[in-house]
DNA sequence: GCATATAAGGAACAGTTCGTATCTAAGCAT
DNA sequence: ATGCTTAGATACGAACTGTTCCTTATATGC
């Protein structure tokens, strides 16, 4: 008597079918709740799968691989906001305060998953794009402070590209090699010992 | 009538069967071979097994996983030599034919491989020895270098260990972002624009 | 409100690779 | 010669992949 209308309350385990955009997002979420969980190496389409309660067959209509599920979970998750950087006044602080968000931004995602991509899309290559913005962005936060910075005397003149991507650079190297975000004082280290020292005036006599 | 003995030339194809270090050796070769002809990614126990003519449990028997085995036939390979310089008398010649050195060398090795097995050390995580060894390696030679170019008057005193670090620790970067070994005008910018102003003597009014 | 197109969800597939277990016979020892 | 170790062969269950096929729920057009 009660199996004529779906809505028969615990009837059928799948309360509705899913579509559209409702499903693309639970699966997304499935698929970023397994990296938090089991993070990238262990993560399989099944698993992501079950989490939102689906099969894999769905999930490969929109996504033909692990890598391109996953890069997809990460813009779901942060549409890569610029995020504007507030004044602190000092190069010092800018500077730490922008290492400080680099490296908390890619604690978040899990460095093993950002190893894990760089991997997999190395592989089979294309999409070098992707490695860009995940790994090399957030250079020109720091082209603005180091201008703020020129104009306030704090800082040199043409400044070089390099020197100016180091501090990013080197948060990077340490959270892939040691899987762990750089401690406060290695952070100061890099500031103090290097950026700081490449970028100051030239001393007049 | 010839089955009796088992040297009946072209009888079996397997000529004999091989013990020990022989055996070991053949394995580990095969595996480096492997490893050249088709990456880290796509090796598998069983295409090494292959070509060593022999089978996976016989691999199994010594190494417990894919990146074990690699990691031996790595140190079978190249024994960690410690590669004494000569000196060149400049440090930056020095510190480029370090640079230099250091990037052929994970450039032998596969830049792919390095991160497939960054990748794999960390998922199961224990023996981050190797990966100091294979990536934080070769700190030592730098800080020879410096020592002499100190006592040539090229360099200051007390250079920070991260400062000495710097030079190999943008090779690995580059190397790990691009897969690429890094272009000679990249290492000199590295050296040029970084390591030696960090370096240079106290500029005296 | 009804018919129809679309796609979700379920299931089964062939194909890899893994790690293990079992068996035989080869090579080494005593 | 006799026995011990273990190479090499083979088969197994498990996990996962990417694909295909089928059903039926849901959306849309009339």
């Amino acid at each position: 008597m009660a199996t004529t209308t779906t809505t028969t309350t615990t009837d059928r385990p799948t309360a509705t079918r899913r579509r559209g955009t409702a499903l693309e997002h639970a699966l997304l979420d499935a698929a970023w709740a397994e990296l938090q969980s089991v993070g990238y190496a262990k993560l399989t389409m099944e698993r992501v799968a079950d989490r939102a309660q689906t099969s894999r067959a769905v999930i490969y209509r929109r996504w033909s691989s692990r890598h391109e599920l996953v890069i997809a979970a990460l813009l779901h998750r942060r549409p890569t906001g610029a995020s504007r950087l507030r004044d602190s006044g000092s190069l010092r602080e800018d500077v730490l305060t922008i290492m400080r968000r680099a490296s908390r931004r890619i604690s978040d995602i899990g460095p093993a998953t950002v190893v894990g991509l760089l991997n997999d899309l190395m592989v089979d290559d294309r999409s070098s794009t992707i490695i860009d913005q995940l790994a090399r962005g957030g250079g020109e936060v720091i082209t603005h402070a180091l201008a703020r910075a020129v104009a306030r005397g704090e800082a040199r003149e043409h400044v070089p590209e390099r020197v100016a991507r180091l501090p990013l650079d080197l948060v990077r190297h340490e959270l892939i090699l040691t899987h762990q975000p750089p401690s406060s004082e290695t952070l100061e280290e890099i500031v103090d010992q290097i950026f700081l020292p490449l970028v100051a005036p030239r001393e007049k006599a």
